[in-house]
DNA sequence: GTCTATATTTTGATAGAC
DNA sequence: GTCTATCAAAATATAGAC
């Protein structure tokens, strides 16, 4: 029985047509190329209608990516509490990232484009959703740590390895048709390839050095700024 | 003695100056967001002489989109042309595409925003030259796998587990600094450790298989669409 | 090559009737 | 809650003088 907070007598559906137009429109075309215009249309509404529901554009957009990031934050979390082996948690981290963070539609193109805008619309609430989720791999990883399964590694780093793949391959879909099939790459894989790959690779990077690997060529020497 | 195609007496300097302005502002806001007045108050000039040099927004955008990943190609060329052992190869790569690619200023959010945008201004000369990278990455991994070094595996998706990371740890530079370190995970990490933790994971992936891995739990079933 | 208007469109946002 | 009409501020692009 949700019941939403305001009346919702009729159905409420307006502003939930909104929310959803809304999404589509930002995941599309970004923060400044989304037109509101074109959110009242894809919800069969007017503009109107959108500035009686919402604040402006900006409050529009970020309530749609904290309910993004608060989502992926409750996935994760519940995946964490079923328990199991540190391999295991690690592969269903990675797992529940693929589903419920990226394979959530909309999700990635926002993603990146907030990551390209230095986050500029993110405010302490979604920042907190994104420190969540890093919290739940922090402690997978302490505790693989702690069993002598994984050798130290951080958390961000590990977290930007899994992240990022699974976050290119996603936004990659429409870019990746027009590579067509040329000699060497298969360009047309199925998801779980990239998600196995991801799951595989992590875990061999966190695997107890058994023979140290060579040393990096020294050179990159770019700082965090 | 690099002498531009164009006449170029004085300095040609507003043309380069444009282009400098530009990659700023459309680094920093994306194609929508970038604003023609913007620019060229960046340049120190006005907008009647950006419509001087260029046909239109678009046409300088693709300008420098094309010049940026023509040099990245060019600079993954040049790597492998330097030979090696595949690992030594598999290492430079990545080593390349972090300093000559991620690391050029402005590229990695014009990246993520062409990522987000589905290639939107993608023309079919830029999308070559993201072909040639792939191409230098096969041929590596080919190599690779011929001497027995590495196992088969997909250029593309191997393409993503670097580059992705990498793409996004630099464009995250903003956003890490409002995380603040909190309990679990120090965000201040320097480039080097995410540069040797692709090249390591990337490389452990592509080991062959000693004791093949636990298969995956196989819920993710998205297709590549 | 460089600039000052200016034309034209688009867009975010509001007023006010129903 | 929903709509029409409209304002005011950008923003892209061009004309035309120097």
């Amino acid at each position: 029985m949700a019941r939403p907070r305001r009346p919702a007598r009729s159905d409420s559906s307006s502003r939930d047509r909104l929310l959803t137009a809304a999404r589509e429109e930002f995941a599309a075309r970004g923060f400044d190329g989304a037109k509101i215009d074109r959110i009242a249309a894809r919800a069969r509404l007017n503009k109107a209608m959108l500035y009686y529901h919402f604040r402006n554009k900006a409050a529009l957009y970020q309530h749609i990516l904290h309910g993004l990031f608060r989502d992926v934050a409750d996935a994760v979390e519940a995946a964490r509490d079923r328990g199991g082996a540190p391999d295991d948690q690690l592969r269903r981290f990675v797992e529940t990232i693929a589903r419920d963070g990226i394979g959530r539609p909309h999700f990635p193109p926002l993603w990146l484009r907030e990551m390209a805008d230095g986050g500029r619309h993110l405010d302490a609430r979604v920042v907190a959703q994104m420190q969540r989720v890093i919290a739940v791999l922090a402690g997978v990883l302490a505790a693989g740590q702690t069993s002598g399964a994984f050798r130290p590694a951080n958390p961000f780093v590990t977290h930007l390895g899994i992240v990022g793949p699974l976050l290119l391959f996603a936004a990659s879909a429409p870019v990746r048709g027009r590579f067509g099939k040329f000699a060497h790459a298969a360009v047309d894989v199925p998801a779980d390839v990239v998600v196995r790959h991801v799951q595989e690779a992590t875990l061999a990077a966190l695997r107890p050095a058994v023979a140290a690997a060579r040393p990096v060529r020294p050179s990159v020497s770019r700082r965090t700024r």
